[in-house]
DNA sequence: ACATAAGCGAGACGGTACGTCGCGTCTTTAA
DNA sequence: TTAAAGACGCGACGTACCGTCTCGCTTATGT
């Protein structure tokens, strides 16, 4: 899916098998050259997306990308999620106030071109099977853990029934943030942003089953 | 959105002003060149989605192509918009009936590639703000109009409060198709049509009991 | 071999088929490519001539090039080809002016950056059988022809014997002049140039008394 | 030129200065990789001759190479240099039989491929004047020793006369061989191996002023 | 014995050209 | 005027090789 991953493990990219002999591979290259890619992502967008112009800004032999990644989309998927930060799940104390925080956060991730394009690619890699699985799971797993540990929480507290179906409770919150940003036109998206809350707030009020505050 | 949409209106592509003189457009070309676009689509995916294949294919010169779209993508989101059908709203009889119809027909189009390629077209429209507005506003027509019409049954037949929230329904039922579907694993994408009830019918459960709740 | 030749034939690169539909080849984008490819030639030598550097140059795509010759060998071959100017064979009324003015020139082509790369190309073309014999024929004919005529004109003034062996006078004469050059220090051939019959004098002053004799 | 020649002397390549400390080069090393760069120019031609495919043959780290190589037509040059062995001018008696025995040598030579790549080499040196002179020079002196001394052989024996002129000779001699491989189509080359004399007899007889036994 | 100095295999590095391919435009002939 | 064909300028693709630059190791000399 498109949601802020956490990217704690080193995810080698594409490591050599043994430290063996030969000229270790730089270090700081890897790093530099995801910058890079950032901002030429940033710069011309999806399509002027290009290896020679990531290499160019980055000072960098295309030779040294390709050691690294296969295709220029598997360099944006890691340079995407490189920059990624994870999904803060603050505990306000109350299943509400997780909810209402995870959903903002999450609105705030799809408007911006960067979380956008996360989601982007979590749809062509569906249309590709052959394409990288790894992605995919990663997110899998957010799924199942970062969501879930907060509905735990809730159950622990006595907030939630501990049968609650955990499954459509996320799939919907998560899936209805990212069709509400789906569904703006594309003017209001921006100054969306200040009023996060106002988006998001009927819709963790309607799964959470409370008294419906203000009708969509 | 990424929703199957009606195409009713004729969509005049890029119409020509006047009858005037000269030789007429061949009124079988734009068709000829859809359903050519869509096997190209169908052969070789969306990376391998060329100009020059589908006028080869359609045995039809590339300025006749550009004679009508703009560009390639306006060329697929026509192709795709024409052989997709409107999202089948039967009347069951009850919005448990009707609003299973609609996840389960939605699941089907989200498993279909043809489908998905909607979704990422919605979603390459959310970045790029200068392109095509008129796929945007039929998908939120749609979403205003399709669906909402299916909850208002609801109302008149008295199984839904008249000040339900339709919104955050609507949003949290297909978001949650969506995402479910996002969420698979690839491999199991294809074998998952068979049971599509048992996906969809947790979530339709879970939104109908809270779209309940909250006109109460 | 390496010897200015007349190129009358339009040789036609690659030239299309049929004059049938399609936009016509610019005419002038042939000649213009080729001069670009000698400047780019002259300005960085043969190690720096590049596909690119001429496109470039010639404000030209890629494309064009690849369209009309195969591969940079055959586009260097014609650009020489069609700067080359036939040998001159004066008529001067005698045996010894002919070839001493056909050794001059000879002398003078040898000596010339543009001239060694003919012979250059000649002697590729000798090393991979698979490449151009069209190169090679042309050379032949020129071998078999211009010079043999003008062996011919000496037969018929009765200066050499008919049965006089002109494939040992030719190739005597020819390759003398050619491993002279070779063997020159480089230093010593651009100031040769003033002094051509100096070095060539002996040579076909040698060669003709051999012909003569023979023939006898 | 491009003739066989002794290589008498080592061609120190770029041997270091002093034997002081440090480990001493692996003096297999270079022997080793002459042959590798010899097998890998008749695998894959001259265009296909690479450094890194050298290396690989030879089992050599590539700093090895250009350790003693500044360049791979520097090495490519040693590697032919090295296999390539003096021309044998034996003493037959005579000039007609020396001349004869030499000619036929020259013929065999250019139609190897490996004793045509020196005279590509030499025609390059002729090209690029900063390049090699030392290859150069060593064809000029045996140009003008080891033919030479076939010559004086022959005043000695009062076969020639002793002001004939060498020069001519030598030079109406290599080149009329040289220019007959490069006029003759390259699929005539190989067989042609088996009639030596048939070709060149003809032109040693012509500069031999000898009766004409058969005409080219 | 142990530092110093080079050689060596391996392979990463910044460049750059290769030949291919697709874009969207342009230019011709035929209908 | 449109249609089919296809040439055009442009520029990215992914590959390959250049010659240089580390690495960690090995193999000598000189103290």
């Amino acid at each position: 899916m498109a949601v802020p991953v956490a990217g704690e493990e080193p995810d080698v990219v594409t490591a050599r098998r043994q430290p063996g002999p030969g000229r270790p591979r730089d270090p700081s290259l890897e790093a530099n050259v995801l910058a890079a890619a950032l901002v030429e992502y940033g710069h011309t967008g999806l399509a002027g997306f290009t290896m020679d112009g990531v290499a160019r800004r980055a000072k960098v032999g295309k030779s040294s990308l390709y050691l690294r990644w296969p295709s220029k989309e598997r360099l944006l998927v890691d340079a995407i999620e490189a920059q990624t930060l994870p999904l803060a799940v603050p505990d306000t104390g109350s299943v509400a106030g997780d909810m209402l925080a995870l959903a903002v956060r999450l609105f705030e991730h799809f408007l911006d071109p960067l979380g956008w394009i996360t989601l982007r690619i979590a749809v062509d890699i569906a249309l590709n099977t052959r394409e990288l699985d790894r992605f995919h799971e990663r997110v899998t797993v957010m799924h199942g853990e970062t969501a879930r540990a907060m509905l735990q929480r809730a159950v622990d507290r006595g907030e939630l029934a501990p049968d609650a179906p955990f499954g459509p409770i996320i799939e919907t919150l998560f899936g209805s943030v990212l069709i509400h940003v789906l569904a703006m036109a594309p003017a209001d998206r921006e100054p969306a942003r200040a009023h996060a809350t106002d988006h998001v707030g009927p819709l963790v009020d309607f799964v959470l089953e409370r008294a419906r505050v203000s009708g969509a």
